[in-house]
This record gives C-alpha cells, sequence and structure tokens, in this order.
DNA sequence: GCTAAGCTTGAAGTGCTGTTTAAGGTCAAG
DNA sequence: CTTGACCTTAAACAGCACTTCAAGCTTAGC
C-alpha cells in the first residue's frame, strides 16, 4: 500500500525500514519494543507505518553503539523518539561516555605496561611467581575488589 | 586435620585457600572443574587438601584475570596444573594479549575521537544529523558489520 | 484461489563469562 | 546435639542485544 503519512513522505513498512537501514525487522521491534524508536503508526492491517525520519533516527542509534553506548545510555541520552532532543542532556552524555572511555583507556594502558613488564621478567628470568607483584601494579590503576568484568569495547 | 601431604607442606582445605587468596570456595570449586586448578588431593573424608603451591596457582589466575585474559585463555596459557608451564606458550599467551588490547585500544580511540568531533560539531551547529557521517570514521577503523560487542577491558 | 512473503504478538531462547545458589548429605569440633 | 565447614551436581544469575518460535493474519502475484 505504501499509503502515505500527515508529513506527506511515504510510509515505510518495518521491511522496508530494515532494508534502508540494514538492520533486522526483530531489531527494529526490539528497539520499539525499548523505547528507542517510538511506536510506529499502524495502517489499517496493523502494519507499522514509519515516516522517512525513522530512517535517519535509526542511523542515529547505529552510530551511538559504534561509539560504544549500550541501548540503555541511547535511550537516555536520546530521549523519547519524536521529542525535540535535548541538547544538554545529549552532551551529557557524550561526556559520560567519554569518561568511561577514557577509564577503560586507563585499564587497558595499566595491562599493557603490565605485560610488557611481565614480558620482560619472563626473557630475564624465568619464574612466573616474581610477577605476582604486578597485581599491584594494576590495583593502583584500577580499584580493589575481584576481578569484575568492567565494559566491553564495542565495535563497530 | 590439617594432614602433611607428600611435600612436606601443611595441606590446606579448600576454605583455608579461599582464605589465604581472597577467592570464594565456589570460585575455586570452579577453577578446579574447568581443569585451572587441578584437581585436588583428597583426605579420608573426601575434603579437598591443597598443596601451599596452590595458594601461588591461584594468584597466578587472578592476576592473569587482572591483565584481562579470560580463564580460557588463562587455562590456555598456563596450562595443566602441576605441569612444567610451556614458557613458549605462555610467551605467545602474553603477546597475543597485547595485540587485543591494542585492537580495544583502536578501537577506543576510534570512539574518543569520534565523540570528540562529534562534540565539537554540536557546539557550532545543533544538528545530530550532522554527526551521522562519523559512522564511516568508526567502521574505517574497526571493521564493517553491525555493531558486535567486542570485549571487555576487564578491571582489577 | 492458492501460495509465498510479509506482517502481528509475546515469550522464550541464544551466546558469552564467571560465578553463586540451591538442595541434600557428610564430617568434625564444642 | 548443634553448628559450621565441607561434599556433590545442577541450575540460576547477571548483563547485553538480539533472534527465534509459535500461531495466526494480510497482501501481492500468478
Amino acid at each position: 500500500m505504501n499509503a502515505n503519512n500527515p508529513a506527506g513522505g511515504a510510509a515505510l513498512r518495518i521491511g522496508e525500514l530494515a532494508a534502508a537501514t540494514g538492520v533486522s525487522t526483530s531489531a527494529l521491534r526490539f528497539y520499539e519494543k525499548h523505547g528507542l524508536l517510538g511506536k510506529a503508526a499502524r495502517a489499517g492491517n496493523g502494519y507499522r507505518q514509519y515516516p522517512p525520519e525513522a530512517v535517519e533516527r535509526v542511523g542515529l542509534i547505529r552510530l551511538a553503539q559504534r561509539l560504544g553506548f549500550s541501548l540503555e545510555q541511547v535511550h537516555s541520552i536520546l530521549g523519547r523518539p519524536g521529542e525535540p532532543l535535548d541538547h544538554e542532556q545529549i552532551l551529557a552524555g557524550l561526556q559520560a561516555r567519554l569518561g568511561e572511555i577514557e577509564q577503560m583507556q586507563a585499564t587497558l594502558a595499566a595491562q599493557h605496561s603490565g605485560l610488557t613488564c611481565m614480558l620482560g621478567k619472563l626473557q630475564a628470568q624465568w619464574q612466573l611467581s616474581s610477577c605476582l607483584p604486578l597485581a599491584r601494579l594494576l590495583d593502583g590503576e584500577t580499584a580493589a575488589e575481584p576481578p569484575t568484568a568492567q565494559r566491553k569495547a564495542s565495535a563497530r
């Protein structure tokens, strides 16, 4: 059918939006269910009718994912779909993510230097146990509990 | 009971090893089940009898975790507990981990510059959509599929 | 009119890692 | 006798982003 919507553009069915964005239909429904995408209008048959802007919205979601945001974070900084977008909120979200990244970079840098140091020691003398004190080095960088997984460095 | 073991040292029960290493008893059993810790000898009552060296072994496991190794990786580089420790294998494992770290650092650096760039654009003019092209920047750094989570930067 | 593709829903399953918890039983010390 | 540490196996949890399934409607093409 491809009816026209109030804005005048051609409405997209979920499959078309999926094709246009490279996101699966199930993922799109998932986004909608979790408030990332906004509830699409429905045609008489119950099919979702996406306005053309939805393509951009999905693009933003994917961009945010590539920048390492979790969907929950995307949700909180992008806000309700269709709403004006809160500039303050977005800036704050971006900066918060920058902070996370820097934190992870610090962790990785500590691990990197720890490993490098360890390699040096091992090449000098073969005592793995002599590397145990490295633990302290890492503790200094991060914190002091049992090794809990921190956060992913999501890719692409 | 605290019987003596063949090596002459005092044997540790699981709770004692847990206390000595800061690892829970359940985690220790988990390590054993997954071949990280080696099956402890058993006292007449079925209790595990850990030799004192086990403390160091667990320390190494925890150190490796802090360096970001998964338990599976720890298993493959540390090898069978009680065995001589394959130097080549360990060096290779450390270097492989260094490679992973560098990969993650590259991803994070790309995300960081992407975000910074985005912040700049947004402060100049408020068009979020003008940031969509950043996706390409990130694609260049990492690869070309849908945003799949990469790996954690485990901490401490 | 039939079939295949596309749409609907909600619930459940997937994959990965590292534990933790539960349930039911044994053992040793006070 | 009671308590606490230990034993076993199996299952649950937690976080994340989806995917798959089941069951049933719609629609387009032939």
